[in-house]
DNA sequence: AACATAAATGTAAGCGCTTTCATTTGGTTT
DNA sequence: AAACCAAATGAAAGCGCTTACATTTATGTT
């Protein structure tokens, strides 16, 4: 592997002046660029990413922590940060932190460790008095998907409420009047917003909210299969069910559908993400769209505008969740 | 943020001593190990890697390309990884290839030049010619989902002639005679390989391969659906279908709903690759498991083995597909 | 007690860059 | 041609570690 200073031999230059021609920053003759640039290219001279780190005491690299790898929230997420910092060269550097407070603290440490410039924080467990004082640390950081009010700033959220009530609403549009909710853990912030929204549209519409309806799940299939038998043993009708994520609504689908009922005809379903899962179940999932990919650029912009100087567009720190319409839902 | 010579300071050592309480590796005596570490408590002491990389010429980071961050399959390979890695304290930098040549070699570079130890790729449309020229350098790298004889060790696989000999095979011994198939690009090995199996299945039974039942789709839902179409058009009779992979078999399934076929009644319907939507859709769909979780963490080992000399269980380097039983699929 | 030997520690030279500050170069001005 | 100034370049000091080698200290041997 070549080195700076070969390269500055056989251009019969100096370090500095090479350093120079890599950074383009300062002036150099073109006579001198064009030698240096030659001798690059023939001793294939890449620069050393950790020296130039260690020098410049930027590691041009930034820390992701997501909950999982896996998962289609994440994926998406993960891919829009990826595209974006990676055209501008950064790097990224991935851990989870698996929604347990010890291990987001773990992982936060890790990348902090890791010399990134900046974290994308995807974090649940963890309390907002830990992330208000890490704020005041020297290490820069974006929440995603979460707000927390002192640090609003570092924040890029989904207006999770209005989600919740756009659900709702539109199931109470078309019709229906006894509607479940089966929530995600509501410790989560995000799973607590929904649900608020969803009392307020019943409330919007007169209707006072039957704790009875209300079933909390773990956001994931199993967790909805359970919550709509539970829903359902307690022989309180109900036309429609609002799941708080996709995968809760699969499991409550496939639980109606093992009690005989048909989905939508018996039963409406409401999902909520728009995860790709959604468009390919069957009946295909009505549901409101999380624009997470979306966030996730917009996570990384902030980063290349705030850390590294980049210009960029407007950051917006909350987004709007959207209703998709499709088959799971009937109008009464 | 302390610095090592401010922890000598304080301890009272030299660097050098610092240096190897930190490594573990020469004998330091227990009285100073502990000044040490007490200095190094009481500054907060963080070594830096960045650092530790440039002196010792290893970044304890490994680079992994997928072809897309999101998507069921990719995820559940990182998860594997990442979490193998981790509690080795080796990190993760990500990049993205998008089934792209020039992508691909592009991601590559750009792990190569952040200095990872070794790489995990998983990459579709590089030469075989490249992956070898690039074994000769002196960049590690493990290949996910891809066979090369002239490198075979460097390769961790997933035997998916025999998955796709095996999904036929079920639907042959449940009674199937006329199956069609929709693969995904031929031009992609695993695509071909599994197509392969098929044929080799049906020729077992002493059927010969029609042509006409084949559909090359693009292993995404669309394509699937698509496909379907196709083959429905044809007005060939078929009472099975198998799909290369899961979201293809979810846009078949769709597709034959559009016409008003029923699933598994009208047709079976197998698909590959066991993600989880395999058992969100409806019905539940029979399908080939592909362990790529199991992969990826398979992948970390060898990598912790390989370079950092980390005793680890022997490395399996052909996973074997197993068939799963759900409801997608009639006897007939 | 004198010496040999091993264990513990220190010294200092890098690793490959960036960056400040000093020096040189070449073009203008008078 | 002397004087001046900006632009281009070079010299050298780090960045925070690792590590080969040198030195000191402790331990054991006769």
């Amino acid at each position: 592997m070549a080195t700076i200073y070969q390269v500055s031999e056989l251009a019969g230059v100096s370090l500095a002046t090479v350093s120079r021609v890599m950074n383009g920053g300062t002036r150099v003759s073109e006579k001198t660029r064009e030698k240096v640039t030659k001798a690059m290219e023939t001793l294939n001279y890449r620069p050393s990413s950790i020296a130039r780190s260690l020098a410049s005491n930027c590691s041009n690299s930034v820390g992701i922590l997501v909950s999982e790898l896996h998962g289609p929230i994440y994926g998406a997420m993960m891919s829009g940060i990826e595209k974006q910092l990676r055209t501008a060269g950064k790097h990224v550097i991935i851990a989870a932190g698996h929604s347990d407070a010890d291990s987001e603290k773990d992982g936060i440490e890790f990348l902090i460790d890791r010399n990134c410039d900046a974290l994308i924080l995807h974090v649940e467990a963890v309390s907002d008095e830990y992330l208000i004082e890490l704020a005041k640390t020297q290490h820069a950081f974006i929440l995603i998907n979460r707000y927390i009010p002192q640090i609003a700033d570092n924040c890029i959220s989904l207006n999770n409420r209005r989600g919740g009530y756009l659900a709702t609403k539109a199931l109470l549009e078309n019709g229906h009047r006894d509607i479940a909710y089966i929530s995600g853990p509501l410790w989560k912030m995000d799973a607590s917003d929904r649900y608020f929204g969803h009392q307020e549209a019943l409330s919007e519409f007169g209707i006072t909210c039957n704790d009875a309806l209300l079933s909390e799940g773990n956001f994931q299939e199993e967790g909805g299969n359970e919550c709509m038998l539970a829903l359902l043993d307690k022989n309180i009708p109900f036309s429609a069910v609002v799941c708080a994520n996709d995968e809760m609504a699969a499991g409550a689908m496939q639980a109606a559908r093992d009690r005989g009922m048909a989905v939508p005809n018996d039963i409406s379903v409401m999902g909520f993400d728009n995860v790709l899962l959604a468009q390919y179940m069957y009946p295909k999932l009505s549901t409101v769209n999380y624009p997470v990919q979306d966030m996730g650029k917009m996570a990384a912009s902030w980063i290349l505008k705030n850390i590294y100087q980049a210009n960029q567009p407007e950051i917006s720190h909350v987004f709007e969740p959207e209703l998709v319409w499709r088959d799971s839902v009937i109008s009464l």
